[in-house]
DNA sequence: TAATGTGAACCAGTTCACAGCG
DNA sequence: CGCTGTGAACTGGTTCACATTA
């Protein structure tokens, strides 16, 4: 799981028409529509509980539990039809209509963000691209201009961006975010390794490259000291 | 936190002189170290757990009880020592030796990976470049020569490396893992949109860019669907 | 019959609230 | 007195195992 959220401090309200789903849950989906979409090229147009969950590396009880929250899609005896369950996942998540990105910092991090194809096949659309630094601005990455960071809320707001993504260094990234929140982006996702503080409504997931690591390295720590065994 | 694991299936052993952490727990020691080292920065010497939390964006009896597993460092009345607790996060993470990481795939994530100071700046040491593309090898980034996948065995055994970070398109990654996994390296942070499948005791984090985007995706539905109020 | 969907048991992680200590 | 450290209560999430159904 990443990690910060903040906005909906409490519970999900949850209606009849858009039932409540478990944070838990809502993490796994994607990886489900991952798996499902690579069944679905390998032509299965049916998937059983058991072979979906190898494919998106879960047991296949947490599968069907997490399934039975968007109501019952499978059939007795058979499995999921794939490509309603495609259509079901990409309903809940809101992936039905593509979705408008703005990306902060185009240096290192950034550039390599904004000609990532991923987000690109995968719902999303990176709208527009800025920076703070004068001398990179104007420059043309994947046929998008960089603006100047000054010019956000404008793009923001025509262009109708809802999810803003930080690829600035830390001492900058509160600063962006709270131009990205006043100009009425409501979801951050923050690559700079800082907590954001912004107000309640607005959702904030951080993704911290050297933490990955830096867990891992307390694996291999702790496999050495197994290994090596007995005290050290 | 992230999400993929696979090694030490069932509960970490725990030994006396290496008590065992929660899962959880080891997640947040990164982002307890990063918010010391900015206290430190800004000159404090002591920090009370009110403090430290919120520069780590927790709150503060989280943060009591993950550092009461790593032994009591604080002073009642006072906080923590904010050097003292720095070494000794360091210490449980196993960021005392400077950990060698082979990064396989320089396309456009990988590249930027490859200059990412982050990973120079907090314990890591990239030690070499890998992929396949016969033209991409020779390349030189930040200082390091591009070699061919095939070399990737050799160098690992020479370099001693035990953390491999593969950024290759998702088609290539379980093949690149089996490399790895077959040269030594015992943990791996995957940036593929794929499941990896490794042998016990190879530890896998995955990041996948285009799934933090889905789940803030979901949460923007749901917002525009309570927003937009009564049904839709 | 072969699979889903789900109550019930279980477990990990979080929060509370306060005793204990410098 | 103000803070840490921690048992106890609670919450959310996972797993089990089976009744149910196409």
């Amino acid at each position: 799981m990443s990690q910060q959220r903040t906005g909906s401090p409490g519970n999900t309200p949850g209606t009849p028409d858009f039932p409540d789903i478990p944070e838990a849950t809502v993490a796994r989906l994607p990886e489900y529509l991952r798996a499902l979409h690579s069944l679905a090229e390998a032509g299965h147009d049916t998937a059983s509980s058991e072979s979906l969950a190898v494919a998106a590396g879960v047991n296949s009880a947490k599968l069907r539990k997490d399934l039975s929250h968007l109501g019952s899609n499978g059939t007795r005896g058979v499995g999921y039809n794939v490509e309603r369950l495609i259509g079901q996942i990409e309903h809940v998540l809101g992936l039905t209509t593509l979705r408008a990105v703005a990306l902060v910092g185009v240096g290192n991090l950034g550039h390599a963000l904004a000609g990532y194809s991923g987000f690109t096949t995968r719902g999303f659309h990176i709208a527009a691209l800025f920076d703070a630094d004068p001398t990179r601005v104007g420059e043309r990455i994947n046929n998008l201009v960089v603006r100047h960071i000054d010019e956000l809320a404008a793009v923001v707001d025509t262009c109708r961006i809802a999810i803003g993504v930080i690829a600035t260094p830390a001492h900058a990234a509160q600063g962006v975010a709270d131009v990205l929140v006043n100009s009425g982006v409501t979801s951050i996702l923050n690559f700079a390794p800082c907590v954001l503080s912004v107000p309640d409504g607005v959702d904030v997931r951080k993704v911290d490259l050297a933490v990955e690591l830096q867990i891992l390295s307390f694996h291999e720590h702790r496999k050495a000291a197994l290994t090596g065994t007995v005290t050290l």
